[in-house]
DNA sequence: TAGTATTTATTGATCTATAAATAAAAAGGA
DNA sequence: TCCTTTTTATTTATAGATCAATAAATACTA
């Protein structure tokens, strides 16, 4: 496939791509449907021929991120003890594969439009609800209380990650294979 | 002091309780300097006389906030062992009588503004040194993974708190004295 | 009257969204 | 195959609204 149909193979998800990398780095005010057309390479009117307006494609760029994080909680395996830092890990990965998306989400209860904070109500309920779940299959205890600081642990390597403060990451100072 | 007296004695001061509840509220992008002066009882542009910009006022509320929250965690008094639950309790404290400017300060990371990114992670470092020296002095094992963690509880309170969530919240399900 | 507090008027920039126009591609019939 | 019609992809032009910020004018107070 050449290039130029490889780029107009499928617009909107060129779209979405791009929109969550400018959402990720500025926000969803501060980007503009202008930054992400001329991303895509295409004119800003024309985002609106996918999306109805620039809500939406903000939301469907949320939904899609937190899609990901349900997906690799859903799959992480490993015998019961070892289950939490499994599930760290499936984290640590994804923030390493599509650190745009695994910010966006971490941010954006912070993104003072009713139709983003439903979202991020419901979602991040979900995603609590299956940490919690999959805790107590695996039979530890205060499941409840553990899946809480799993998320601390997801909130506050966030926010280093975002304030390039490396202190406050957990694996900071220990080494491990491939550290760089 | 007359009420008229009052309102006027220190525009300055007002201007920034207003500020600091709508920011917390509409954040930096949807909170207009019209807003803020309507709040106050004065016209948008009379804003611009105290600050130089949007941006030097948000910065003002935010410094405001932060030297609160820097001042409940020095001023927290117990032995030891408790040191930790004490600081969680003056935390839990200033989130009751000074909701906004707490949750203004955990949300503002995600503000994609330069300035603001930067006295975030300036404030966000001392807070988190002020604690894990706290926790040193206290003899508490493992200072710095503790700070961390008290930290992520922090911002997952926010968290709760913002997104409507109460299940997140720590103390969820636990009954203390004046529960409501 | 001098000085301080505050307002009116306004500019210029930015941004979402709509509507109409055009170009390109596909389909259909002779 | 060549011409015509229809559909799809994309652009141009622009309306309409909002906002931060400046400058000049005015009201208030001592």
């Amino acid at each position: 496939m050449s290039p130029k149909e490889e780029e107009s193979k499928n617009r909107k998800a060129e779209i979405l791509e791009a929109a969550a990398a400018l959402f990720a780095e500025s926000g969803y005010y501060k980007t503009t449907t202008a930054d992400v057309a001329r991303a895509v390479g295409v004119t800003q009117p024309y985002v609106f021929h996918f999306f109805k307006s620039k809500e939406q494609l903000y939301l469907a760029v949320l939904d899609n991120a937190y899609e990901k994080i349900l997906h690799a909680f859903n799959t992480a395996e490993a015998p019961p003890e070892q289950l939490p830092e499994a599930m760290g890990k499936a984290f640590a990965d994804l923030l390493a594969t599509h650190r745009n998306e695994i910010l966006l989400v971490m941010m954006s209860y912070a993104t003072p439009e009713d139709a983003v904070r439903q979202k991020c109500q419901e979602r991040f309920d979900t995603v609590y609800e299956r940490v919690k779940s999959r805790f107590e299959q695996a039979g530890i205890p205060d499941a409840a209380g553990r899946a809480r600081d799993f998320i601390g642990q997801g909130m506050i390597i966030s926010l280093a990650e975002t304030l390039n403060l490396p202190k406050l990451l957990p694996w900071h100072g220990k080494l491990g294979p491939d550290c760089d």
